[in-house]
RNA sequence: GCCGGAAUAGCUCAACUGGUAGAGCAACUGACUUGUAAUCAGUAGGUUGUGGGUUCAAGUCCUAUUUCCGGCACCA
């Protein structure tokens, strides 16, 4: 899908149409005040205080309407260049604008301005040159916005939209938005069976539904394997801990807010476990470990209950209770950057098998300035976060750097990807560590025979089952490949009276092989058949028919194709053998 | 959590400004014996998310609550 704000006539463009949406909602609600109306990926919006009156979708034609009224009338849009005095003068009536020539640099002697007809708007533009430019646009939603972003403050209104050159372009962008849609991994997982909820388990609790286990299973048999391999060791811990544990952690502190409410039993407390480092640093600690046996790889397929914010929670991407695919890596500082560049492989391997292009590397680093939630320690953050950057310059991998997104004990690489509606997503995450080794007092010995502290790295390659799940759905559309596929062959009978029999004996050879076959005998039409079989995506439709009995062969079909190929049995389990080996 | 919107049969949806819930698909029964995206007929299926209220009368109006949807904020 396009960037619209990464375009140089769009943006320009849709920043005028957000001047064009604030000029007929001043004509529309005289009382209108506007903060800020920017360019974003997907088209424009405009945040706006109305005052008491409440906008819904329905109110949108209207603006439209105006907008085009507007529009229509070509009007010239001029720049006016203004003093800070001047400016703070023509907007003395908007505690908004004045805020913002507030904040403006004070280097900046001059402020600018655009007018279009009786409307005029703080800009730092530029702009189209008539009003009449913006000739095919929409207004997509309304919604709540806080003032300045900031949960404390008020909410205004903001109103998006999107603007293009042309007729079609605007209707194939509005087409794609309807597309995505279809590709929701919510409704998918309705359609194809992969979840479900329900009011009496709560709310971000989704149930997995069989064909879901199946998808869940395969994953984990996956990357357990991989693990494996690379000498991870894997552990199975309680999904509860007490409160003092997180205490020790230091997550209690830090994150109380966000776990579920602890509960008291006979003298102890516990909480629902939110993550599952301390519980690893405890495994470490169990034993004494030399500088020989370092790294050492704990991996656990975790559940983990996370109160989320009720408005955040979202079919399986966001959920109160996940499971995690984690992992702690306990290194020694001189193993740093080579146990970190192999997550980076692994990452990029599991990507590969899954064809997932995609993504974003993003390192997520502390805001120096927040000594509230980051720990205190100005040598070991700028150890840890040039660590990161030397792995991933090595790699020649492109990222982002973000302030403040690091979590309270060390930078991470997190990888991000756009889910088919919503915003960014992380998926796979690797975390650097000085700090809770320190606190948990784990240590190996060293060479010298000292007691030295080791590092950890966590790292979560699919993230949680869940949001990996639901990213492949969107992925796939939910045609997941072959290995993946809940129900992988269907064999169809064409007609019981005479084809049961050889179809009954082609499922059960291949249901020998352990595919995941099933036999549709219903008393239908291949037609109906067909159809329920291409709806539910399975990948392969085995026909079976007077043809096949006579030549003893099978004829089949795969999923997204039309054409029909008649072979024998051998070749084609050669052929999906093949086919499973990714 | 905040601002909006929504919730009707297993699914997708209908029911004009309040007048007593209906269709297709799915399910079940029967007929048909089928060659690549829907064979025909019949049967059953709903305290309209839940709790209050207004009204002669509520799916429809008010109210509380739960869940879902779109954003915002959050995301160890």
């Amino acid at each position: 899908m396009i960037n619209i704000k990464e375009n140089e006539k769009l943006n320009v463009l849709n920043h005028s149409c957000a001047h064009l949406l604030a000029h007929a909602v001043k004509h529309l609600y005289k009382d209108a005040k506007f903060w800020v109306g920017p360019v974003i990926e997907s088209g424009f919006y405009y945040d706006i205080d109305l005052g008491d009156k409440v906008l819904t979708e329905d109110d949108l034609p209207q603006i439209e309407k105006e907008m085009k009224k507007i529009s229509k009338s070509d009007k010239l849009i001029k720049r006016i260049e203004l003093t800070k005095e001047e400016a703070l003068d023509m907007f003395k009536d908007d505690p908004y604008k004045i805020d913002l020539i507030d904040r403006m640099d004070e280097s900046s002697t001059i402020i600018s301005a655009y007018k279009q007809d009786d409307f005029i708007d703080l800009c730092r533009g530029p702009h189209m040159n008539t009003t009449k430019d913006m000739k095919y646009f929409k207004l997509i939603k309304v919604s709540g916005a806080y003032y300045k972003g900031d949960s404390k403050n008020k909410m205004l209104q903001r109103i998006y939209g999107v603007c293009f050159e042309t007729e079609e372009d605007l209707n194939n962008y509005l087409n794609e938005l309807e597309e995505a849609k279809l590709r929701d991994h919510r409704k998918i997982g309705k359609d194809l069976d992969i979840f479900m909820s329900h009011d009496l388990v709560g709310k971000g609790m989704p149930l997995w539904l069989p064909n879901g286990a199946i998808i869940r299973k395969q994953l984990e048999n996956y990357i357990y394997d991989k693990e494996r391999k690379m000498g991870y060791l894997h552990v199975y811990t309680p999904c509860v801990g007490t409160v003092d544990l997180y205490k020790t952690s230091g997550h209690w502190d830090h994150y109380k807010e966000n776990m579920f409410p602890s509960m008291k039993v006979d003298e102890e407390e516990f909480v629902l476990r939110p993550m599952n480092c301390p519980h690893h640093m405890l495994v470490y600690g169990n034993e004494i470990h030399s500088y020989r046996d370092l790294p050492i790889r704990i991996g656990e397929f975790a559940t983990d209950f996370r109160y989320e914010a009720s408005g955040a929670v979202k079919g399986l991407e966001r959920v109160r209770c996940m499971c995690q695919n984690d992992a702690h890596l306990f290194v020694r500082p001189d193993q740093i950057g080579e146990e970190f560049k192999k997550v980076v492989e692994l990452i990029l391997d599991v990507y590969r098998d899954f064809g997932i292009k995609n993504y974003k590397f993003r390192l997520s680093m502390r805001d120096p300035l927040d000594k509230e939630k980051y720990f205190d320690d100005d040598d070991m953050w700028n150890e840890a976060e040039n660590k990161l950057r030397e792995v991933l310059d090595e790699f020649g991998c492109e990222y982002t750097e973000a302030i403040g997104e690091a979590a309270f004990y060390g930078p991470k690489l997190d990888v991000e990807v756009k889910p088919a509606v919503g915003p960014e997503v992380t998926l796979s995450t690797c975390q650097l560590d000085f700090l809770l080794p320190r606190r948990f007092e784990l240590t190996y010995v060293d060479s010298d025979g000292s007691k030295k502290t080791p590092v950890v790295l966590h790292r979560a390659i699919f993230g949680t089952f869940d949001r990996f799940t639901a990213f492949i759905l969107e992925e796939t559309k939910g045609a997941l490949p072959l290995w993946l596929s809940p129900i992988q062959l269907n064999v169809i009978p064409v007609n019981n009276e005479y084809h049961l029999e050889y179809a009954t004996k082609i499922y059960d050879l291949l249901k020998e092989k352990d595919y995941r076959v099933q036999l549709d005998s219903r008393n239908e039409k291949l037609g109906y058949k067909m159809r329920e079989s291409v709806m539910k995506k399975i990948p392969y439709s085995i026909i079976i028919g007077q043809k096949e009995v006579d030549s003893n062969t099978i004829s089949y079909r795969k999923y997204g194709s039309e054409e029909t190929i008649t072979t024998n049995l051998e070749d084609f389990k050669n052929l999906i053998e093949n086919e499973i080996k990714l």
